[in-house]
DNA sequence: ATAATAACGAGA
DNA sequence: CTCGTTATTATC
């Protein structure tokens, strides 16, 4: 027999022991999401284990599969195939076919969509390289900051001894979250055990990066990020598999890092969007970790400043505990806040009147100035919300009663103050008397010349966009950025204003009010302790208040209530089915769906798509994504010929 | 995509 | 009833 090349099909015999693979197909198509059976020709009994990447020929053509596991007698009544080739190293561990068949079905996915997210292309050199030694073991935690937290201390006993603690951890404003998180994950590489941990962008990675560095030394974790080309990620990622390292941070994806031995799952501001993966099956990296935690026992920690309904219902149902600083911590080291709805007077000095400043936030910038802190100032990405201004001479439309800026909602909507709220029906331009707006866009590069020319001699900064600054120096300037993109300042800031406020509020969305209070506070966190922080918001508003006291606690319970109230998740879960009328009609009816499912909608989504809502009480939410799964395979199988999206739980819901 | 197979219809 | 063609369906 050839061990190389084409072996010819008479000369082929099985494998002596364990003949059988049962192999996922990598393709698309959901009627096809399940094993089927081949043979393992003996020249490849040993490259073939579980877990392995082969070649094999399905349907005619040569197809990429995986191998779940070797068995010694076929359940498939009729002749199997040989496997053609494997391809490199086992790339599927026990826990992670477990879990990505997990993710699969909870989702209403298949099994390989989520391999595609959670194993990395194959390179070849990259596999080939001698892998380093693994780091000889880590030594038991030394001192830690998680004292000022109730339930702190236990929290990482617990991680440590590898128990399986869950915990929605809110941080105290200005805490040094990367470092806290290091401290998470040596409790867990000291107790023996493997970490992951989630963030949503790069630039929190590069900061998370170098506390894992210097709290456990090079060589004991690495990063994965999008932005790694192939040959370094599947090295890493490699190390993580082959246990060379324990721990893994890194971006949505790395949510289904192959560690080994889980001994914490963690995610940082767990709110941001960016978690939501934007391929299918949709899962988002918060449930994704959620469910991970559940499956291995590992312990959780779901964190940030700001807190989300989806990690408040963890807490709600007793599933998850509270990890929260005490008031006193709080105010020792939080900002003062205010509000400009309290003092909504325009700033009296001409050029900060031009800016559209409140006199308190000119009033408080220029104190935080003279001081020598810098000021961040948190402005409306470019083109998020347009101002209005005079149709005839383009004076930009200001509020009669706080002069802050109008905002339209949406067409024909009245517009209204972007700082107050109250709505503009009869204005009438200062300048020339007109009374018809239009549309301008004052993004942050504008925000930032108007503010330099408020402050006479100050340095101006911006952040946003493709030109992100990571840290400004502890020296007085004013810090220009976007939601998102603000930088870390060397000190903290001295004070921050929050000047998008309406522009975030008013859009008709289920989670504005939650985004708003989380871009906010990630905002207000980088102010030192004392310092201040003037949202251009009134003092009445929910999300204002939360701020105010600094209680995402009791916003996010107080948001989940309302999400109860009106059905919504988490409190239920819901299915968007979208797609050509037809074809979203065609799946709905052919699904099996539970008794207690509601059928909203459908309603027009796009030129030639409809968008209609399954939605289940929570406990149902297995049997819904079943039941959508079977009609879509069952769709498939029969050729139909219109795909149809299916989004669980989809952040936007209007 | 492709191969096996079921279904169908024309001509003997 | 057979042969050749087309529609269907499973894909190991």
């Amino acid at each position: 027999m050839t061990t190389r090349g084409k072996t010819s099909a008479a000369t082929k015999v099985p494998a002596a022991v364990l003949p059988v693979a049962s192999v996922m197909v990598d393709v698309p198509l959901p009627h096809l999401d399940r094993p089927f059976e081949y043979l393992v020709p003996a020249s490849l009994d040993d490259a073939v284990r579980p877990g392995t990447r082969v070649r094999v020929r399905f349907a005619g053509r040569l197809v990429d599969g995986f191998v779940l596991q070797r068995r010694d007698v076929s359940d498939h009544a009729g002749k199997l195939a040989y496997l053609e080739r494997a391809v490199g190293e086992p790339v599927l561990t026990p826990e992670t076919t477990t879990l990505f068949r997990a993710v699969a079905d909870r989702w209403a996915g298949s099994f390989v969509d989520v391999v595609r997210l959670g194993v990395p292309p194959r390179h070849a050199v990259a596999e080939s390289q001698v892998a380093p030694a693994a780091a000889p073991p880590v030594d038991a935690a030394a001192a830690h900051g998680w004292g000022s937290y109730r339930a702190g201390e236990s929290f990482l006993a617990a991680v440590a001894e590898g128990r399986p603690a869950r915990a929605v951890w809110s941080a105290a404003p200005g805490e040094d979250w990367p470092q806290r998180t290091a401290e998470g994950v040596h409790a867990a590489l000291a107790g023996g055990r493997g970490a992951v941990v989630v963030v949503p962008d790069a630039r929190d990675l590069a900061r998370l990066d170098l506390a894992l560095t210097s709290r456990l030394g090079p060589g004991r974790h690495v990063a994965l990020s999008a932005d790694l080309g192939p040959a370094e990620r599947y090295r890493r990622w490699l190390a993580a598999k082959r246990g060379t390292v324990k721990a893994v941070i890194g971006t949505r994806a790395a949510a289904y890092a192959p560690v080994q031995a889980l001994g914490l799952l963690a995610i940082w501001d767990e709110g941001d969007d960016l978690h939501d993966e934007p391929r299918a099956p949709y899962a988002n990296a918060r449930d994704v970790l959620v469910l991970r935690s559940a499956l291995t026992g590992a312990a959780l920690l779901v964190g940030g400043f700001a807190r989300s309904a989806e990690a408040q219902a963890l807490v709600a149902a007793g599933w998850a505990h509270d990890l929260v600083a005490g008031r006193e911590t709080v105010r020792h080291v939080g900002p003062r806040v205010g509000a400009t709805g309290d003092d909504a007077e325009l700033a009296r000095d001409p050029a900060a009147a031009a800016a559209r400043l409140p006199s308190l936030a000119w009033r408080t910038a220029k104190a935080a100035l003279s001081e020598g802190a810098p000021v961040l100032v948190q402005v409306p990405r470019r083109g998020y919300v347009p101002s209005l201004a005079c149709v005839r001479d383009r004076t930009p439309a200001r509020c009669s009663a706080c002069a802050g800026p109008l905002a339209a909602s949406g067409q024909n909507a009245t517009p209204a103050c972007r700082w107050c709220g109250r709505p503009a029906a009869d204005w009438a331009c200062p300048s020339c008397g007109g009374h018809r707006m239009r549309a301008v866009v004052v993004g942050a590069g504008r925000t930032a010349e108007e503010l330099g020319r408020a402050f006479p001699g100050a340095t101006v900064r911006t952040s946003g966009g493709d030109r992100v600054l990571a840290t400004v120096p502890g020296e007085p300037a004013l810090v220009v950025a976007t939601p998102g993109a603000e930088p870390v300042a060397e000190g903290g800031y001295g004070a921050a204003l929050l000047l998008d406020g309406w522009a975030l509020l008013s859009r008709a969305d289920l989670r504005a009010g939650e985004e708003t209070l989380r871009r906010w506070m990630n905002a207000a966190a980088l102010v030192r302790p004392h310092g201040r922080v003037i949202v251009g918001a009134d003092a009445s508003i929910p999300a204002v208040q939360a701020l105010i006291r600094w209680d995402p606690v009791g916003a996010a319970t107080r948001e989940l209530g309302e999400r109860d109230t009106l059905d919504f998740p988490p409190a239920s879960r819901m299915a968007a089915v979208s797609g050509p009328p037809a074809a979203v009609g065609d799946l709905v009816r052919s699904a099996d769906l539970p008794p207690s499912a509601e059928v909203i909608g459908p309603v027009p989504s796009g030129p030639e798509t409809e968008r209609l809502l399954l939605r289940v009480p929570r406990a149902d939410g297995a049997a819904l994504a079943a039941a959508v799964k079977v009609a879509s395979s069952g769709r498939s199988a029969r050729k139909a010929a219109d795909a149809v999206r299916v989004v669980f739980d989809p952040r936007e819901l209007i």
